[in-house]
DNA sequence: TTGCGGTGGTTGACTAAGTCAACTACATTT
DNA sequence: AAATGTAGTTGACTTAGTCAACCACCGCAA
């Protein structure tokens, strides 16, 4: 009988967040660790990513993403600009704040992660890394 | 610069997720993927199992399973069975509907079980169940 | 060129999951 | 016996995730 790989990674998700959100507590400033997954990711693409790109890498659901940046906006984080090409959409870039708030968080998240991966070689690490994705590209397949 | 874990790690979560609940939800009966989870643990630990000791496997907060616990003995599915050596708790114990339930959902959880495992060796499951382990191993002992 | 189906984003209304603190009842320690 | 600890419950709340309806705009085909 092949083993049940759901229990470990329930339990794992769980161990995650919380350290995530404990470390992220710390410099607290009405951020979870969704609103740091997004504004992540508009940093990285900073005034070249729509709301709809983040949906499509992060499979977000729209209606909370679209809430998710509304409040990174309120917070001075985030700013839209127009599409010239699209105006239905719009881009995403990063305030200074924002900047901010991204870097100082990642020290934090950094910290979980070496914590995480204590006792485990680069290649385990990566072969982890590679598996996930190739689950979740197995299940995604198969909903559509 | 090592990988980061936590994106992969969180698509996987949210694919999982969204599986589980498409395969519960077709034989359904107001049950959600946590309480399948629970019931699991009851069905597998029949009358032998407390709610603290779910509480322990689990990390569930005892808040949150007081409450799972009661919804499956509202459902009949669950009922409590006094445990003589301490009278703060007690054994949980499943009923035939419980067991109905459990053996009817788990042909949907291994179906998704299995497309997750498409394209991968026996060997690189159980290494990842062990990586999954051990890092939340090395989260947990961290926080205390 | 207009009109029609599709797309990006928003809002409403909701369910599921997770958290924290206070409390009851019983157990253990000293 | 008193103090301290533990199992379970309840209240009140936050964070995530979902679905449907909707608006403004896009692109295409008749």
């Amino acid at each position: 009988m092949s083993e049940n790989i759901k229990e470990p990674l329930f339990n794992l998700l769980h161990s995650m967040k919380r350290s995530l959100r404990q470390a992220i507590e710390v410099g607290d400033l009405g951020i979870t660790p969704l609103h740091m997954r997004v504004l992540k990711i508009i940093s990285f693409y900073n005034q070249k990513v729509t709301a709809n790109d983040i949906v499509q890498k992060t499979l977000i659901d729209k209606a909370q993403l679209a809430r998710l940046i509304k409040e990174l906006i309120g917070l001075g984080y985030v700013s839209k600009l127009d599409n010239p090409n699209d105006k239905r959409s719009y881009y995403l870039g990063i305030s200074g704040e924002g900047e901010q708030i991204v870097k100082q968080l990642s020290v934090a998240e950094h910290r979980v992660n070496e914590i995480m991966k204590t006792g485990l070689t680069e290649q385990e690490i990566a072969d982890f890394a590679r598996l996930a994705k190739q689950m979740a590209h197995n299940l995604n397949q198969q909903n559509e």
